[in-house]
DNA sequence: TGTACATCAGTGAACGCGCGTTCACTGATGTAC
DNA sequence: TGTACATCAGTGAACGCGCGTTCACTGATGTAC
C-alpha cells in the first residue's frame, strides 16, 4: 500500500481506472447527454494522460457498449427479483430506469454502441425473457406477448418521459406516480366490472 | 423564372435555404440522431457556403428549437383531429411519432433546444391540453389527468420502442401493433367483467 | 419606364479549438527459476 | 530471498481533421421616386 505523501496527488497507476472510465462517462451522460462524452474530456477529469482510456477502451463505441451491457445485464436482473404481481415487475422496471438514467439512454441509442455483440444480445434476450415470463405467469389466461408488450410500454413510457422531464408537475417519485397511473387503470376496470 | 442553363447548377440565391436546412437536419437526426448534425455539414449538403446557414439559424440550438417547434406544432394539430374514442387520439400520437422520428427525437431531448421559449411553451401547452381534454371527453367519470397519463405513457412508449427498433419482430406497422397492444388491454378489461 | 439605393442572402478566407489516434517511451507489477 | 524478464498501465508530444464563428466582400432583389 503506497502511502499518498502530500506531494505525490496520485501514484503513477490509477489502479481503477476502467470502472472510474465508466462511472465518470455515466455522470457525463445523465447531466449532459451521451454526445458530451468524449475521452479526452474522461481522462482529464480523473487526472489521468489522455491516452491513457485506449488501454481499456479502444475507441468510443468500446465505451459505450461497455455500459449498455452493464446496463442490460442490471435491468435484466431487476426483472427477476421476487415480485407479487406484473406490476411489481413493471414498478422495477421503472425504479431501474430512473435510478440510472445514464444507462438506459445509452441502452435505447444503439447508434452510439456495438448493437450486435454477442454479450449485448445474450442480456438483452434475458430481459425480453424476464419480461414475457413474468406476463405469462401472472396473467396465464392472456396472450404473454401482448400483456408484456403492453406492460413494457407503458412503464418505458413513463420512464422516458419522466427522465425527459415531461411529468416534473406530478411529484418526484417516479415509481410511486407509475404505481399511480397503472392503478388507475386497474380501478377502472373494476368500476366497469362492478 | 431564371432558367436554369447547363452552365449554372444553381443561382446565387438559394430561395428555400431555411427550409431546405431543416428538411436536411431532420433527415440527418433520422439517419445518425441530433448528434451528428452541423451546420457545416448542411451547407456542403446543399451545395452552399458553410457561412450561408448563419443568416437563417444563428447556431445550432436554434436550428433544433425551430424543429422542436414545428414539431409540437404538428403534433397538437393531429392531436386534434377528430376521434370516435381515446384510442384513435393514442393512434395519432403514434402514427405522428413514427411518421416524424426527427422531429420526435429532437422534442424528447430539451438539452438540444431552447426549452424556456415562449413559442415552444405555448405549443407544448396545447398538445398537453388536446391530450387531457380529449381524456375528459371519453371518460367523464374518470380523473382526466390519470387517463390522460396513462394514454400518453402507453402509446408514447409503443411510439419510443418502435423508433429505437425494439419492436421489430412485431411487425412494420406501429399504428397497428399500437391498436393491437391497447385492444389487447380492452379485450382483458371485458373478461374480467364477464 | 428608369434610376438610386437599402436590404437581403449569399461567398470564401481565416482563426482558434477540442477531438481521436498514433507513437516511442517509462514506471510498476507479477512470475519463473 | 534475489534476480531477470515479460507484461501491464501509464506519459506526453505530435498529427490531421472538422467544427463553429467572424469578417469584409458581393450578387440579387425590392422599393421610392
Amino acid at each position: 500500500v503506497p502511502k499518498n505523501g502530500s506531494g505525490a496527488p496520485h501514484p503513477y497507476h490509477h489502479g481503477n481506472l476502467r470502472r472510474s472510465l465508466l462511472d465518470e462517462a455515466l455522470r457525463v451522460i445523465e447531466e449532459e447527454g451521451p454526445s458530451a462524452v468524449s475521452l479526452r474530456d474522461l481522462a482529464r477529469r480523473l487526472g489521468v494522460s489522455h491516452a491513457a482510456p485506449t488501454h481499456h477502451f479502444a475507441d468510443k463505441t468500446a465505451l459505450f457498449t461497455a455500459i449498455a451491457l452493464e446496463g442490460y445485464e442490471q435491468l435484466g436482473a431487476a426483472l427477476r427479483e421476487p415480485a407479487e404481481d406484473f406490476l411489481d415487475v413493471g414498478l422495477a422496471y421503472v425504479r431501474y430506469s430512473s435510478g440510472h438514467p445514464g444507462h438506459i439512454r445509452v441502452m435505447f441509442q444503439p447508434s452510439l454502441y456495438q448493437v450486435a455483440d454477442p454479450e449485448i444480445e445474450e442480456a438483452r434476450r434475458r430481459c425480453h425473457e424476464a419480461l414475457f415470463t413474468a406476463a405469462a405467469r401472472f396473467y396465464p389466461n392472456d396472450d404473454p406477448q401482448r400483456i408484456g408488450l403492453a406492460g413494457w410500454s407503458l412503464m418505458h413510457g413513463i420512464a422516458t418521459l419522466w427522465l425527459g422531464r415531461n411529468l416534473d408537475e406530478f411529484g418526484d417519485d417516479p415509481v410511486e406516480l407509475a404505481r399511480w397511473i397503472a392503478q388507475g387503470a386497474l380501478a377502472r376496470r373494476a368500476g366497469a366490472a362492478g
